[in-house]
DNA sequence: TATTTTCGTGCAATCGATTACATTTTACAG
DNA sequence: CTGTAAAATGTAATCGATTGCACGAAAATA
């Protein structure tokens, strides 16, 4: 590295003190005008740059934000993050990227790292509901650096979190099935254990049991969200004596291994059985038949958790914020959902 | 933030100095087996956690490395930053984020304020080939931060990149078409002045020229990587006297809209004309026609990426080091190109 | 026992910037 | 021309960890 001009080396040639050089640059109304000028004018030739570093170390504030997903490689996260990032940067923070692969372990040495950092605060999406039991997820709380949870949370009395409405979402995808005339619906649903998967599973069973129909175990299906869980799932509902005619996955990639799966038995989607995915991935919109989904808003909702963390890290008082955002779903109808000659 | 403890707590707690606490911690062998377990026990009891700031400001290392890329939602780049991150978060690196959305501007401003975070490198791909004469963009050579193109790279002297075999690629599926029985080929193109797509661009006029092929200016259309602008390409090229039977897009999004494109025009894909795309996206793979496409092996380009950055960083000679590696592209040959009745 | 090594610690400077408090300089009234 | 308040600047501690040098004590050697 080459040596960098530091506030002495100004001092140093205009033979005033260091302290007051940083005071010129800070603008700092104790300081004469001609001082002034001349500390910034020497700056800019010198090529000074504070060194945030110090400044952190001095602070105690890092000036970085440490954001935990499962992986960044979705479109879901990667969105999330990039609306984050915008926000974040805009006010002067960086965003720093851990990825968890799903891994309890990981996520706790993610939390460590982050915090040995000094990170300003810890934006995350949760692998496991689990998590915050474990002992080192208590150093955040500790240190009192700021925490938001982001599409999987914990509920953790005085945390913020920006979600969606997974229960609406999961009740209107349902209710969208059964006006196309679904009676028989299975849930390809996730690990029960995040509040995510639950909700949908739930707004799912409210919607049926609204329309008088009777919530079947045997149509809910717990599968990862990977294309070929979703084929392993409709081989197991199409070996049921009464199989479905309608399938609301809680994953994008499980809807489409569905629905190559029923391609491959020659069932016509949507008039045999009609699907529904989550996530809004890419690729559903861009295939033949396009498949239905919900769209999560996650540029959206990485900005407001972005904000919500602004708004805590800028909270002087002794007063705690907790926000729960909530937002709201869209219901994307396309092809593989919407039968044409439907007559209501 | 609740107070941390610091060397002082500790040293002031066992009745001896920082220096001995500072020692023992890091295992030096002056410090007699009694105090370093003395210590390293008394730190674990206070829950000592070593501020990596301190450490940062007295070493001149942040253990922070800086990634630029356009965007982070795309598969590609989200790919890759996922390699990056793995391989340097297992070194002790973390990954500071910065997106440039394509503007040279916003890419300068990234580079300042990754510099200005004091971070130990810099791995990026640019948005435009002229952003390095930039005179922001010396502050990287002043500084002698290690740098690192990975695919759009400016093609600068001492400076190490990761690439693709971008003409290797445009020639492979050039020839591949050709093999396929088109014998006029089109080219959507991207920005010229980014290396990766004019050597796209030169590998496909070697490959028709290769083959006896006459160069038609006609069917290279430039775009940017978008479906609409996929669409609109097609539109232009089938408005020709002579339209092409086989089409190279060096954008799986315009690939998208070409084969929408075709679609609408009743054009049989691949019989009529044949596609082939770039970057294999998740969706080309996904679709009922899938699209056969060029894959870049992202993940691995991020994790070479990284290494040569660790190499580099931890290079303590003076010699300098410059990596330039091509990595070889894989062309994936699926429906939207592949003919069933070539009998060759 | 005297002398030399060796070992374990302490002292104090350093990284770069900020800031409470002290001191000096300036300005202005009397 | 002097006194005093206001303005400008300096002094030095602080953030937390590292490390070259020095010093004292114990161990090894003569």
């Amino acid at each position: 590295m080459g040596k960098k001009t530091t506030i002495y080396d100004i001092a140093k040639k205009l033979e005033i003190t260091a302290a007051t050089v940083s005071r010129a640059l800070n603008n700092s109304p104790k300081i004469s005008k001609k001082t002034r000028e001349l500390v910034l004018e020497t700056a800019k030739e010198m090529n000074y740059e504070q060194n945030k570093l110090a400044l952190a170390l001095k602070s105690g504030k890092s000036n970085n934000v440490g954001v935990i997903v499962p992986r960044i490689d979705s479109n879901f996260f990667a969105s999330v993050i990039r609306g984050i990032e915008e926000e974040l940067f805009a006010n002067g923070y960086h965003v720093i990227i851990c990825q968890t692969h799903n891994d309890e372990n990981i996520e706790i040495e993610n939390i460590n790292t982050l915090l040995n950092a000094q990170v300003d605060g810890v934006l995350m999406s949760i692998s496991n509901v689990d998590v915050y039991k474990n002992k080192s997820f208590n150093r955040i709380f500790k240190k009192q650096v700021p925490l938001i949870f982001f599409d999987r949370k914990a509920n953790i009395e005085g945390v913020s979190s920006v979600t969606i409405n997974d229960f609406e979402a999961g009740y209107k995808v349902t209710k969208h099935l059964i006006e196309q005339g679904c009676k028989k619906i299975a849930h390809l649903s996730g690990n029960i254990l995040l509040e995510i998967f639950n909700n949908r599973f739930l707004g799912y069973k409210q919607a049926i049991e609204d329309e008088g129909i009777e919530f079947n175990e045997d149509y809910v299906i717990r599968i990862n969200s990977t294309v070929e869980d979703g084929r392993n799932a409709v081989k197991k509902l199409l070996s049921l004596k009464n199989p479905p005619d309608g399938i609301f996955s809680s994953s994008d990639y499980a809807a489409l291994g569905a629905i190559q799966e029923l391609k491959a038995n020659n069932i016509k989607i949507p008039d045999d059985i009609s699907i529904v995915g989550f996530a809004n991935e890419p690729f559903t919109k861009f295939m033949e038949l396009s498949i239905s989904t919900v769209d999560q808003s996650p540029v959206e909702m990485g900005k407001i958790a972005a904000n919500v963390f602004l708004e805590q890290v800028n909270n002087t008082d002794k007063s705690k914020i907790e926000k729960k955002v909530v937002l709201t779903p869209e219901l994307l109808i396309r092809k593989s959902s919407l039968k044409k000659d439907i007559t209501k």
